[in-house]
DNA sequence: CTGTTAGCGCTTTCAT
DNA sequence: ATGAAAGCGCTAACAG
């Protein structure tokens, strides 16, 4: 039906490796024999069949990421930045959102097993020790974005930093009761996945920095999820001595705190002060004080990274972007 | 490097098709030998080639994806559904985020030319009558989502009855200055794409039902987004004779709808009710009345369509999944 | 039931 | 500079 390079092999009276290297721009054609073939293909409609080059070449020209939670905001602008970098070089982005430890597991070792991408992405979401070693042994490039592992590459940020600037901006607009809600320690979904963890250490640094008392009741983890933060915040409140300002491991849960506030009539920041993390897009409607983290760019940047690889470069070491205090709204002086 | 099939064959001492039948789960293999054929694979840790198979079957077992603006909560919200149906059958799903006219051409020139994919899904963009011909002729089955386009199957809403339907809440409310903010009217990018203006259509419907009149100043288009949608509102809101109630055709716009009342200290549902579309999961936090359409089935209701048509059925009509009216806040009874 | 053979469409030697 | 030929790993007839 379709025709192939050898159809334009014949009508163009040349042999297939010289139909071959005019679609591949060998400089080892002749300008004449090129655009004799290059009309051929016109008139025959020819379109290169990519399937079979794939399978000739034993590349893809596919990435593959895997991440969970599509709806996070701050994982779909990681995939922005994914799409656009590959898309321009002309690979393909293949998806796969995992919101269940299964489903993780079973994509991971699917990747391996299948070489149909030539590289992986992996979002808030590092390999266990055996399937750092079933990746290197299919010779599956791997990046990590937003968390770390021993001897991957990957793009991620500081977040024992990012927990510092937030808790220490607090303390200096004077507030001594500070609360902290993040996700649950630890996750078998995100195994690994230490951002909540990191963001809570410069929490407590700073408190500590400040000489300002650690509370482990004013530490509160649960689902990452705006009503699992809204019931957390609202145990905080509810405390003998409240906290006047609670910094979440995230906008989502930062959203959910405020709703505890309005739940409870609690005028933000008079009453209690709120600082999230990320800066996702409705971050600034809500006019929320934050923690900036460049998002599109971890996922363009990691692209590079995967690139470099594919290229067959030595891993390179994992890189951290810079963090940002966003100041807004509901976290002004007021005291 | 990797065992092949022909290494498999060699050690357990059969055929090659007999290798294949095995993989293939074909019932003409006798119980001993696939328990001899299975035992070599696991001994050589033999793993199928996918792209060879893919280039044998002329498949890609991938389904490609366009849509436009990643961002739009709306879009993921499809994209979930699209990618769990997919992943569920062992597809692989590719995405394309197209911000820009060129791009979205280009795009879908690309998905016509390549073979990389089995079929196509296209989310709030309609294929132009030339592309339409294209896609036919290179049998590449296609999928409309959020669009209808004359003969290719799709699944979306009845936008008309759904832009009636939040009218006449607030005309019921006792609201006569009813206002409406919409995308342009006209859009390259979305050719074609007429939910925005198809929820006007009903607005005005509902709006002549009840005998009110239709004032031009109350319609406003504007680019898709909040801060457009917030200058828009600030204008109606400033005419000599306010409307008491807008109506927007995306939640989103509704957010730039809700600034624009903080903006101007107007108590929301109070001096201005407000009435979204969509019903994104930020919609139930702001509180905001809302046209609830099922964005997740739109998904994977378009993936079973495609995987008809991936069979060989005659093009299915284009489906209409169902709207829903969510009253929530910004428009209780306050007349 | 099973082995053999012929491709799928392209890239890539290797001669010429 | 160009043609011929040998695969890439698998599926799918085709004989037995």
């Amino acid at each position: 039906m379709a025709a192939t390079i050898r159809d334009v092999a014949r009508v163009a009276g040349v042999g297939l490796g010289t139909v071959s290297r005019v679609l591949n721009n060998s400089p080892l054609v002749s300008a004449a024999t090129r655009q004799r073939v290059l009309a051929v293909m016109a008139e025959l409609r020819y379109n290169p069949s990519q399937i079979a080059r794939n399978f000739a070449l034993g590349k893809t020209l596919t990435v593959a990421t895997i991440a969970p939670f599509f709806t996070r905001p701050s994982v779909v602008e990681r995939l922005r930045g994914i799409e656009a970098t590959l898309t321009a070089s002309g690979y393909h982005l293949v998806v796969f959102n995992v919101e269940a430890v299964e489903r993780r597991d079973e994509c991971l070792r699917e990747a391996v097993r299948n070489d149909r991408a030539d590289g992986l992405l992996l979002v808030s979401l590092a390999p266990r020790p055996d399937e750092a070693v079933a990746l290197r042994e299919a010779h599956l490039p791997v990046v990590l974005i937003d968390t770390c592992a021993e001897g991957l590459p990957g793009v991620s940020i500081d977040d024992v930093a990012g927990g510092h600037l937030a808790t220490s901006h607090l303390i200096a607009l004077g507030h001594r009761r500070i609360a902290f809600i993040g996700d649950p320690e630890t996750d078998p979904l995100t195994f690994n996945f230490t951002s909540s963890r990191d963001r809570m250490l410069g929490y407590q640094q700073a408190l500590a920095a400040a000489k300002l008392p650690l509370n482990p009741a004013y530490e509160r983890h649960g689902l990452h999820g705006r009503y699992e933060a809204r019931v957390l915040a609202r145990e905080l409140l509810h405390l003998p001595e409240p906290p006047t300002a609670i910094f979440a491991a995230s906008d989502t849960q930062a959203m959910g705190v405020l709703e505890a506030a309005r739940d409870l009539h609690l005028p933000v920041p008079e009453a209690l002060a709120v600082v999230g993390f990320d800066d996702i897009d409705i971050a600034e409607y809500l006019g929320l004080t934050t923690v900036r983290q460049p998002l599109f760019e971890s996922g363009a940047r990691a692209v590079e990274l995967l690139f470099l690889l594919l290229s067959g470069a030595a891993p390179p070491p994992a890189e951290r972007l810079p963090v940002e205090l966003v100041v807004r709204r509901t976290s002004m002086k007021n005291r």
